[in-house]
DNA sequence: CGGATGACTTGACAGAATTACG
DNA sequence: CGTAATTCTGTCAAGTCATCCG
């Protein structure tokens, strides 16, 4: 059956990366809005909490025959009891949802505490059916279109909700048989389907029609797949079909003029941009080691002096500014030249000569300078070593328990307690905790209990065993009592202790590395304390134990000195790997993993990776046209693996979702597009007047929510309904495919690739279309750097990074909204009184036309700071779930913003603050205005 | 191969430091 | 000039991806 599709609009709209963006937008508002339906209060009896509690064990006997014999937490008992959630885990995304909606919609909530109570409430109960009828009941409140969803899943999730407890434990079982079902059928399938799967149709490029939104398609019902290979009946057809919508999504991406590779030459650019060549395509292939012979050109080039005389000077500037030391980096860099340029050889050499200067100088300059190793001016070595020289003090370790004062008791039962140091550390950190939500939680509570047990002596564990008989409150106090007295600390002290870190930053925060000090990321080892997971993590509550010298390696070089244990401690291991980039690392105790002591962003080895993975998605843009031709073509293919990693493929790169790796049963219940189960979309054939709509909702990294609505195409619409057939909701989406051979097969298309370049990419290129189109050239500088917010804002969209409602958003949110209120009254005010003065005008003297005039002038003051607020108030509303600082930080090519700022003359500082600074320096160098993507 | 592991990047958020405001 | 609001920084959990290993 072929259709007229007539969901062209859908396709130009999304087409353009603005179209995308916006879409975005709504989406997740409208997801948002429809949370509302949590907002009712929900009480539940202490009685809930425990038969969930015992469901949760119950099922979980089921499963502790797969729970995974590693045997990581040597602790049988904490094991147990991790494993003890595990069934539980689905049940629980859905009250995670709750919880998220509920979080999204705090600004709303006139109090705080009460949506703490919600959350609480939330997490004891499970009661679903009384739930579900309360959500039902608030769900008929909520406007907009989302509500008709939502009421759908409420529908489907109370029916299915019925006779909870045996549902539960059949799903565990079945999910289980499932399970194994699959990879049977998994690897049947694998064998049997040993024909190549290169379906890669390298359909020829019929990118002119970039403009042309006719989609004319005509799709014909794609037979069932399940086993046996498709059938297409129509290939031919397809592929024209497929030729002419090809580019219909991805206008934007195919019209940017190739990127020019500038970054080789942009150190110059205290230049005019004019002398900035462009056209140095050819270098762009060449990889980064080849590219030493340009380097030394560039080296000689810029040997060109500027006088010593300029360096002072800025250094002097530089040195006035005492929070900023780069009030601008043009300063900087002049200086950063001349110094390269007096030693004519790069780098290594550069503190000698600022000897010169005086000690107040000195250290501001210090701050400076140490940083100033233009590594990305050097040519760079890709054998895989890391480093030829390595040099540090080791990690500095958590300082030792300092025992409470005996005035400070712990009670049990009513009766005080003293407890064992080791048992009353721990005490202490969940005590700390007291008004934390995490308290509330069972999971929480049940980890932490356990563990503490482990560390009692045994009278104390004999004594002690139930958790809701202790008494923490006087510990909760004392802690409290101890911050609020840091608080108020006198300046001296304060300034002592300031004093005091700073030594030890200085002594240990950095190291040296093939000659150059650079500054450590995290030389603080972790101090013991609660694991607090994100989301339903089964181990929160878990202790994470103290970490000790004999826990830690050391990795430095062998002809360094080696860093000294503390006294009357050893390491437990020294090595000299110069393949790595850790200076020490220890496993921790709570999930197993290894943790490592790195350079601080700003350092060579960091950002020469960072630049290397810009380049990486420079590259990918290149190429990106292909590809997408590629995976649409695959849409087609006759080996559902191929179908459906093409599909999965499409989500990555138009919703830049993360690739979604296999979780272990033992950490929260997230996932990426890979994992995605058939229970994250809902397939709406038409909603809202757009066809072919998949709604997206699931929790991903760190259990944020990502709800979408997406308008897709027709073939990837119908390919999710084949992929759907016949599956139980918590089957995976894409079963035959997980992020290893998505990966190869990327890395197949473009060496290097991977399914996160595609977020990189989509989010890179985005901001600077985003640039493009909403800088305006001739407006003031605070009106671009909202444009340049909204560009950003646009891909932290996109990427759905979120955050939590800030504190007292709504208060100030209130206050603000208040004073555009008596702006407008004034304005009213304004406008009343320019009507007297016109009157007067009119018959009156000179005198009066002039009061008039000003009249006129006060108001359009006055009209212009009421739209001000406006904005503000916009911006600030648009920016409440918002995180802008992630994509900034990981996303966003730095050189894109930096020629942005070149290019409109906004100060660097505007966009970037120091540490941003510090770890793009990089790009702040090289980057001239007419960088491009 | 496929699961485990190791090494890094990405991410939200809490608390400290600054700045804005009344 | 103290306090509230905002921004910065550090922390550490949670991802990605390559490689190792049986």
């Amino acid at each position: 059956m072929s259709v007229e599709n007539p969901a062209s609009d859908n396709d130009c709209e999304s087409g353009k990366v603005n179209g995308n963006k916006s879409e975005h937008v709504n989406g997740i508002h409208n997801g948002y809005s429809s949370s509302d339906k949590h907002k009712s209060s929900h009480k539940s009896s202490s009685k809930d909490k425990h038969r969930d509690k015992d469901r949760d064990h119950k099922s979980s006997s089921k499963h502790s025959s797969s729970s995974r014999d590693k045997d990581r937490d040597k602790h049988s008992s904490s094991k147990n009891n991790s494993s003890s959630h595990k069934s539980s885990s689905k049940d629980k995304e859905r009250s995670d949802k709750k919880e998220h909606s509920d979080r999204e919609h705090s600004s709303k909530d006139k109090d705080r505490s009460e949506k703490e109570k919600h959350r609480s409430d939330k997490d004891k109960h499970r009661d679903k059916d009384r739930s579900d009828k309360e959500r039902h009941k608030s769900s008929s409140d909520e406007k907009k279109s989302s509500s008709s969803k939502d009421k759908n899943r409420e529908h489907k999730s109370s029916s299915k909700d019925k006779d909870h407890k045996s549902r539960d434990k059949d799903r565990d079982r079945e999910k289980d048989k499932h399970r194994s079902d699959k990879d049977k059928y998994r690897s049947d399938k694998d064998r049997h389907s040993s024909s190549k799967d290169k379906h890669r149709s390298s359909k020829s490029k019929d990118k002119s029609n970039d403009e042309k939104n006719k989609y004319n398609s005509e799709l014909q019902d794609i037979p069932s797949v399940k086993d046996e290979p498709m059938q297409i009946e129509d290939e031919k057809e397809i592929k024209h079909e497929n030729l002419d919508e090809s580019n219909d999504g991805y206008a934007a991406g195919v019209n940017t003029t190739a990127s020019s590779c500038d970054y080789s030459l942009s150190q110059f650019k205290d230049e005019p941009l004019s002398e900035l060549p462009l056209d140095d395509e050819s270098e762009e292939e060449i990889p980064l080691s080849d590219r030493k012979s340009n380097k030394r050109r560039m080296a000689s080039e810029s040997e060109e002096d500027i006088p010593l005389l300029q360096r002072k000077k800025s250094k002097k500037k530089v040195k006035k500014e005492s929070y900023d030391d780069y009030d601008d980096e043009e300063e900087e860099k002049p200086k950063v030249k001349k110094k390269k340029t007096e030693k004519t050889k790069p780098s290594k050499i550069k503190s000698e000569p600022e000897e010169d200067v005086s000690p107040t100088k000195r250290k501001k300059k210090q701050d400076d300078d140490q940083e100033v190793w233009k590594w990305w001016e050097e040519e760079k070595k890709d054998d895989g070593t890391k480093w030829k020289f390595l040099e540090h003090k080791g990690p500095v370790f958590a300082p030792a328990y300092e025992p409470l004062p005996p005035n400070v008791r712990f009670r049990y039962d009513g009766k005080e307690m003293r407890l064992s140091q080791d048992a009353e550390e721990v005490a202490g950190f969940y005590a700390r905790m007291l008004d934390h939500d995490y308290t509330t939680k069972s999971i929480f509570n049940t980890n932490f209990f356990t563990d503490w047990r482990k560390v009692m002596t045994h009278e104390e564990a004999k004594i002690i065993k139930d958790l809701s008989k202790c008494d923490f409150k006087e510990m909760h106090a004392y802690f409290q009592a101890q911050s609020e007295k840091n608080r108020n600390k006198s300046k001296e002290e304060k300034a002592a202790i300031k004093a005091k870190n700073e030594e030890i930053q200085k002594e240990y925060g950095f190291c040296t590395i093939d000659g150059h000090k650079e500054k450590i990321g995290n030389f603080r080892i972790e101090p013991p304390g609660l694991f607090r997971g994100r989301g339903e993590h089964p181990k929160m509550g878990m202790l994470k134990k103290r970490v000790m010298p004999e826990d830690v390696l050391i990795n430095c070089s062998k002809d360094g000195k080696v860093p000294k244990p503390p006294p009357g401690h050893k390491w437990k291991e020294v090595r000299h790997d110069n393949t790595v980039t850790w200076l020490a690392s220890w496993t921790e105790n709570v999930q197993g993993q290894a943790k490592y002591v790195m350079l601080n962003p700003s350092s060579k080895l960091k950002g020469e990776k960072d630049w290397q993975k810009y380049e990486t998605a420079r590259k990918l843009h290149k190429c990106i046209d292909k590809i997408r031709e590629t995976y649409r073509a695959d849409w087609k293919s006759k080996e559902m693996r191929v179908r459906q990693r093409a599909v999965a493929l499409y989500f990555i790169d138009r919703l830049a979702l993360r690739a979604g790796n296999e979780k272990d049963d033992d950490q929260a219940d997230t996932v990426g597009c890979c994992s995605l189960r058939i229970e994250h979309i809902e397939l709406h054939k038409e909603k809202d007047g757009k066809e072919f709509v998949v709604v997206f909702d699931f929790l991903g990294k760190d259990s944020i929510r990502y709800y979408n609505e997406v308008p897709v195409e027709k073939r990837v619409f119908k390919n999710l309904e084949i992929f759907m057939e016949n599956k139980r909701d918590n089957d995976d989406l894409f079963d035959r495919l997980n992020t290893q051979t998505l990966n190869e097969h990327l890395k197949d298309l473009m060496p290097g690739l991977t399914a996160k370049v595609f977020r990189t990419y989509n989010a890179s290129i985005t901001l600077q279309r985003q640039l493009d189109e909403l800088t305006d050239g001739d407006v003031s500088i605070p009106e671009k750097i909202l444009a340049y917010n909204r560009a950003n804002r646009a891909v932290a969209v996109l990427c759905n990074h979120q955050r939590a409602v800030p504190k007292g958003h709504s208060k100030s949110m209130e206050a603000l909204k208040e004073k555009i209120q008596g702006k407008r009254d004034q304005v009213d005010e304004a406008e009343e009184d320019l009507r007297q003065a016109t009157k007067a005008a009119k018959r009156g003297s000179v005198k009066e036309k002039l009061a008039c005039d000003k009249k006129k002038k006060a108001l359009e003051r006055l009209k212009e700071q009421l739209k001000k607020l406006e904005l503000q108030e916009t911006d600030r509303d648009e920016n409440k779930t918002i995180a802008l600082g992630t994509s900034k930080l990981n996303y966003l090519d730095p050189r894109i913003s930096v020629a942005w700022c070149k290019k409109h003359g906004v100060p660097i500082e505007k966009i970037y603050n120091k540490t941003q600074r510090d770890k793009f320096r990089w790009a702040i160098d090289m980057a001239g205005p007419d960088y491009v993507f």
